[in-house]
DNA sequence: GATAAGAATAACAACGTTGTTATTTAGATG
DNA sequence: CATCTAAATAACAACGTTGTTATTCTTATC
């Protein structure tokens, strides 16, 4: 069994009261047994009992992370910004990567202090339990009843039509995942949309390249049969980072130059985007800034049950690399 | 406050004890109350306290994994095959992504039965603090006092020269990461200088091609300078899923067809491999066999405490695919 | 040098369970 | 119908903390 305060109490020939009191540095007891009691707790290698803290009730200082979808790229990265980002706070991150109904009744039992969930696609109902939660991402449900925290995906899609617009590209392609069971690329896909038409800049549905997927050869299979069709636009805007990441492939090995003979914009704005062999220019909120948002949000919530409002729609950035150029000429 | 036994006791009119017992089940009560009882439990909603319940010690049902190094699809996938083979089991799982040491600690507050250590890397002393606790991959360390389930490296090497060598290739180079901090990648190194020198096939410094990185254009950029070196050999070894991507990529831009005129095959046995745009024939524990060992080998600590050997080697597999064949005689 | 006030410490209840021991109840037996 | 036995339930200690209340020890004051 391991050590006690009663423990640390008949060494030090006190009532473990006193003990309890000098290990939280309570005022209540003297400086010297204060010190006395310290050293001898650190000697022992004593510590607190959490299942004890806990019965008669405090805070864990843990908040738990619901991934149901581990395997993105993106979100990997996310977790990993949050993580380090929580190191800086008194909190810990446990993650579970089970369902979320699942994952939920687990930090219930463990008693964490809050909740972050990555619910991207969630459709389902979910029932926080009491324990405060953010979530991260488009929830397809209407009527919510926990604070969200989201990219303005729309804003984001304006932002880079915007600034191909100002390039002179008029001639333009979205490629990306168009499933309407996903509410993260139905906004990306409707952001594109009514930004085309905010510009002025006319589309067909043959500029509308569903991948089908989103790993990276899914955008390298929607690319390659576009090039074998001929219809190639001045610049097209990938919708996530795997995706761009199939999309560039197909055009170098098509021989189509990027940025001259085509400009190329992706979705989701993290630095890998810097490591592709062609450096992407990119669109989104950056993952540090969202990461800081949310671990800040997350302990406000759990310190003040309160948070400014229901939905906070995070600024998109735009980070100019190589991939796009003004439209050339002919 | 949340419901207790208390509640239920004082509802139906007998002891809280008594109320413990039927909800456990107990023979010691008599059928038509336990009945009644666990209906009035059910009513009113009641979860137990877990921290209360741990405090008179008892398992938690809980396996942590710890996974400091959250970026790398191959562990991506192997997470969730342990996850969802964990769920045929009564045990759940929580991660932490955090160091090692810190992830222990949290871990240890929580009271988890026991611990998986992706501790790929890993060359410092860690100290699993008298909780039952197994590691996946290679260790530095020499001294481990906990089982360890590894991949057979130096097989799966020997196996992929073998193959290789049976299709008639004796111009074989390997490109991968040679980092001397990192014992996987040491390993898996000097497996293929082994296996090649077991089937006398002569290789050079020039032939182990070192990416310096783990990401897929590390493995693009050593292909491509060694295609502008004109040294090519008929088979390459790539090292891992993603560094293999690169490898293959690399080829397909600069032309070079495979597999008739070069053949690759891949360490890392994950369903991925599949849908790379050629799909690679690769050698490697398959991460469902893997997953299953862990979640088993863990389980069994656990109960017994007892684990038939300290350090398990998996036996890899080769699965053939689309990327390797008979070498051509010029 | 007795006494009041305040500082320091001790004692103890409480948190919600489980497991052990004590008590009551019901049924069987002569 | 008294008595013994077994079944059912109640009572209570224990797990390791924290916070509240009770007690003891100092020290200053007259």
């Amino acid at each position: 069994m391991n050590i006690t305060i009663k423990d640390i109490a008949s060494i030090a020939g006190v009532s473990y009261s006193t003990v309890s009191k000098a290990l939280n540095d309570s005022s209540l007891v003297k400086e010297n047994t204060k010190r006395k009691i310290v050293k001898i707790a650190k000697d022992l290698g004593y510590e607190p009992n959490f299942a004890a803290q806990r019965l008669v009730s405090k805070n864990t200082k843990v908040i738990g992370l619901i991934w149901p979808t581990i395997e993105r790229t993106v979100l990997a990265t996310l977790v990993t910004k949050i993580s380090n980002e929580m190191a800086k706070t008194p909190y810990s991150m446990i993650l579970s990567v089970d369902p979320i109904q699942k994952s939920l009744d687990t930090f219930k039992k463990f008693q964490v202090d809050g909740v972050i969930l990555f619910g991207e696609n969630t459709l389902t109902e979910i029932n926080p339990n009491s324990i405060p939660l953010i979530s991260y991402g488009v929830s397809g449900k209407k009527n919510y009843h926990y604070p969200i925290i989201d990219a303005n995906h729309m804003k984001a899609m304006d932002d880079a039509i915007n600034y191909l617009y100002e390039l002179g590209h008029r001639n333009i392609k979205y490629v990306g995942n168009i499933s309407p069971t996903d509410p993260l690329q139905m906004e990306k896909y409707q952001g594109f949309t009514k930004a085309m038409e905010k510009y002025n800049i006319s589309y067909t549905n043959e500029d509308i390249l569903d991948t089908g997927g989103l790993d990276w050869y899914h955008g390298y299979h929607a690319v390659d049969k576009m090039l074998k069709s001929n219809h190639l636009p001045t610049a097209i805007v990938g919708g996530s980072y795997d995706i761009s990441g199939g999309i560039i492939r197909s055009l170098k090995e098509n021989n189509v130059h990027i940025p001259d003979e085509i400009s190329v914009i992706s979705y989701d704005n993290i630095p890998q985007m810097a490591h592709l062999e062609i450096p992407l220019t990119c669109i989104g909120v950056s993952v540090e800034e969202l990461a800081e948002k949310i671990v800040h949000s997350a302990i406000t919530l759990i310190e003040t049950k309160k948070l400014d409002s229901e939905v906070t729609k995070m600024i998109p950035s735009l980070v100019e690399r190589a991939s796009c150029a003004t439209v050339r000429n002919n």
